[in-house]
RNA sequence: GUGGGUAUAGCUCAGUUGGUUAGAGUGCCAGGUUGUGGCCCUGGAGGUCGUGGGUUCGAGCCCCACUACUCACCCCA
């Protein structure tokens, strides 16, 4: 609540809030950055060399929300964090560094927008234009905007309601009122992504839904996959370590929806490559065949290799289709022949090229094959 | 928060004005070949028709409630 700000929706209405069997009130994390600054401030990070970059891969969240298509009460995020730089440079690394993992995946098309929505020392004078603007429009606002007039006049920004919409969009906008320092920092970074030639859009009216950030904040959409189309938000947080208890360490990071990145996936058409479940399997024919091919797999696997062996009892057609079906690249065959000679048959399953392996030179064989 | 839609086989869905034993495609298993996958052919298994109640001689179909899922507005990942 201090670090997601308590006049944000995220706080107000869309965490998970339960008391546990001791009760001792337990929140369900609505994003990921508040989780990774309380962990660099309870182990002392800010001492290590700075600064400190940190990921985190599939992390579930959890809002109350009415779901919909690419808006789901629970879904997960791959996150970026940098601790300890404050240098506009770090901001287009953060940036690049999400567009750069769109772009290995075969995404293109995808918007950048970024914005900058001030700092401590730029937003009152810019809060108390907002709320002499809002005043004077006090009686066309709806009453939580209402409430938020004196408390963080900002937050109106994002409101819902149409009527408080059409007030929002005459409203100042930050990115005109900032401080020197804010405007330098974000000239700074334009300049770095122009250098890139990455090419963004500055939208004024991107605000984000938590209060923590500073400065730079920015959002990466796609059109592809309807009216949810953020896949990646984020944005530089001065303050927050600071608040939850920490050093005065500047900090920035992102958060990557996996459940609308893998829609983007969908929707561009990109396969997702199958996993290979295994490297050879074994076909046999007889008890003594089926033996041997028993112990010859445990021995690949201790080296590394996955095999697999019928444990079905099918027929030597049936294992086959099984081996096809599963997409594994070789099948080693084993029938009374293959015994009398000490050897396997290697089936390349692409190109049906066969070929005998004494059963001692398969380990190599297949390493070297794979 | 507001307003729609859907629920039948593992999956995608059909099911006529309420009428006998609820179907198809796909997937799965087996056979067509007792030493070889993909294609083809044949057969088989698999269903409390979301849950509960009501109307009716009779309900997958009509009515009510509940649950789950889903879509949209707005905002967000």
């Amino acid at each position: 609540m201090r670090g997601v700000g308590d006049t944000t929706d995220i706080v107000q209405k869309e965490m998970y809030t339960f008391e546990d069997k001791g009760g001792r009130s337990i929140t369900l994390k609505p994003e990921g950055t508040a989780g990774v600054v309380r962990s660099f401030v309870e182990n002392g990070m800010s001492s290590q060399a700075q600064p400190t970059k940190m990921y985190y891969l599939s992390a579930p969240i959890f809002r109350y929300e009415n779901p919909q298509s690419g808006r789901l009460r629970e879904h997960h995020q791959f996150g970026v964090e940098v601790f300890g730089a404050k240098d506009a440079s770090i901001d287009a690394e953060i940036i690049m560094t999400a567009l750069a993992l769109f772009e290995k995946l075969g995404i293109n098309g995808l918007k950048l927008n970024i914005n900058s929505i001030g700092c401590p020392n730029c937003r009152p004078s810019y809060n108390a234009m907002l709320n002499k603007y809002f005043t004077s429009k006090k009686d066309d606002l709806c009453p939580t905007c209402r409430e938020r007039l004196d408390k963080n006049p900002l937050r109106i920004l994002d409101c819902k309601e149409e009527k408080c919409r059409l007030v929002i969009a005459d409203a100042p906008v930050m990115v005109n009122e900032l401080c020197s320092e804010c405007a330098d920092h974000f000239e700074a970074l334009k300049g770095y992504l122009d250098e890139m030639d990455i090419s963004y859009e500055v939208n004024p009216f991107i605000v984000r839904g938590l209060d923590y950030y500073t400065k730079t904040v920015f959002e990466i959409i796609s059109d592809t996959i309807g009216a949810q189309g953020t896949v990646c938000g984020g944005g530089r947080y001065d303050k927050l370590v600071r608040e939850v208890g920490g050093q005065d360490v500047p900090g920035i990071g992102f958060g990557l929806g996996i459940e609308r990145l893998l829609m983007v996936l969908e929707n561009e058409g990109i396969k997702i490559p199958e996993p290979r479940l295994f490297d050879v399997y074994f076909v046999t024919m007889g008890d003594t065949a089926r033996k041997k091919a028993f112990s010859l797999v445990a021995g690949l696997r201790e080296n590394g290799i996955r095999a697999e062996v019928d444990h079905c009892g099918r027929s030597m057609k049936a294992q086959f289709k099984y081996a096809d079906k599963c997409g594994v690249p070789y099948v080693a065959v084993i029938a009374e022949d293959e015994m009398k000679n000490g050897e396997a048959k290697l089936r390349n399953m692409n190109t049906g090229d066969e070929k005998s392996i004494p059963f001692s030179e398969l380990k190599s064989y297949i390493n070297q094959e794979k």
